[in-house]
RNA sequence: CGCGGGGUGGAGCAGCCCGGUAGCUCGUCAGGCUCAUAACCUGAAGGUCACAGGUUCAAAUCCUGUCCCCGCAC
């Protein structure tokens, strides 16, 4: 098929992947613009747009697709259909009615469960058994089309963001070119969603990364994984005086007793409101992430200090 | 040129400000000890102190440049 590309994060790029690999036509891919991002302030392009470069192909970067001009020329590419995956713009509806057979989008989650920006974080925060994968058929509203396949996920105890993103990207991936198969036989049957159900992941905002001990254990573990790697739950320990902060980004629930964000041993088991949570993964200002066994030899913490 | 921290045996760190034989915790190897513990004891191996210049009798340490990693801000 004839095909454009919308996306642009690592989540993304296996879903290019998989469409090159079908041997469908990809005659555009469309990404956010390179935007100075990170320390020093440099351009950097998006995964997207730099995979897709590394494969010969030409990223567009419009800095709107409401602009009529981009439109029009999307209008032009004379498409079989468009695959959106985690583009980060909404798009109008003459673009999602362009193509001859519509817009199809990965999103990562079951839905009507986690519509829109952090879906896998917010599963994790929330606590969720299980998530997924839908290939859905794009419409005006928010992450409300129809699902054509689905792919369920469970999520286990020691999961965070990062390793779940990292095993819904190609399972993900992997449906796109099913569904397009699918959808070019016509025997791709579409379930709208159900009115039940439905929640709305939020961007994650910098005021929710720092953990708040009087939280249960349960919560304060989630919110640790969900947020792990980036852009990571953190806290304060001080060390003369001077607060040290401290990224955790991997943790388990224990048992423990003592006043929030009390430490508890020499193996970073902090109480919480309700129980304790053990730190396993954790990284301070200016250091790369460590194993707890290599925190804590180079930043000892002792039993009876209290965190912040 | 956004602000700042860091690169020292296999891992994690101290030493740097106030140049002078490279140290600690862990791991590894060998031996010993114990009913037992991330146990303990003894000994050993293992480092061009990120890289390149410079200053100096002498540089991990001071100066200059480069590369890489990370926190904040974005």
């Amino acid at each position: 098929m004839r095909l454009a590309f919308l996306g642009t994060p690592d989540f993304a790029v296996p879903a290019l992947a998989e469409l090159i690999a079908a041997g469908h036509e990809i005659a555009a891919v469309y990404s956010q613009p390179p935007a100075p991002r990170g320390r020093g302030q440099a351009l950097r392009p998006s995964p997207v747009q730099a995979f897709a470069e590394a494969n010969g192909l030409v990223a567009r970067t419009p800095a709107s697709m409401r602009d009529p001009a981009e439109i029009e020329a999307f209008a032009a590419l004379d498409l079989d259909a468009a695959v959106v995956v985690a583009f980060g713009q909404i798009l109008p509806a003459a673009v999602l009615q362009a193509p001859r057979l519509g817009a199809f989008n990965l999103h990562a989650s079951l839905l009507p469960r986690w519509r829109g920006a952090a879906p896998i974080q917010r599963a994790i925060m929330a606590g969720d058994a299980v998530t997924g994968v839908q290939v859905m058929r794009m419409t005006e509203g928010l992450d409300e089309g129809p699902i054509l396949l689905s792919e369920t996920v469970r999520i286990d105890a020691l999961e965070t963001a990062g390793s779940l993103h990292d095993r819904l990207a190609p399972i993900g991936a992997h449906l796109l070119p099913r569904a397009l198969a699918a959808i070019e036989r016509g025997g791709m049957v579409e379930t709208p969603q159900s009115e039940d159900g439905v929640t709305y992941a939020r961007k994650i905002r910098p005021k929710e990364t720092r953990i708040d001990w009087e939280k249960s254990a349960r919560r304060v573990d989630r919110r640790i994984r969900g947020l792990s790697p980036a852009p990571g739950a953190w806290f304060e320990c001080r060390v003369d005086g001077r607060a040290i902060r401290i990224k955790a980004l991997l943790s388990i629930v224990e048992d423990g007793e003592g006043e929030p964000g009390e430490v508890l041993d020499e193996r970073l088991l902090i109480a919480c409101g309700d129980g304790a949570v053990r730190i396993l993964r954790a990284q301070r200002e200016g250091r790369s992430v460590q194993s707890a066994d290599d925190f804590l030899r180079g930043f000892p913490v002792s039993p009876g200090v209290r965190l912040g």
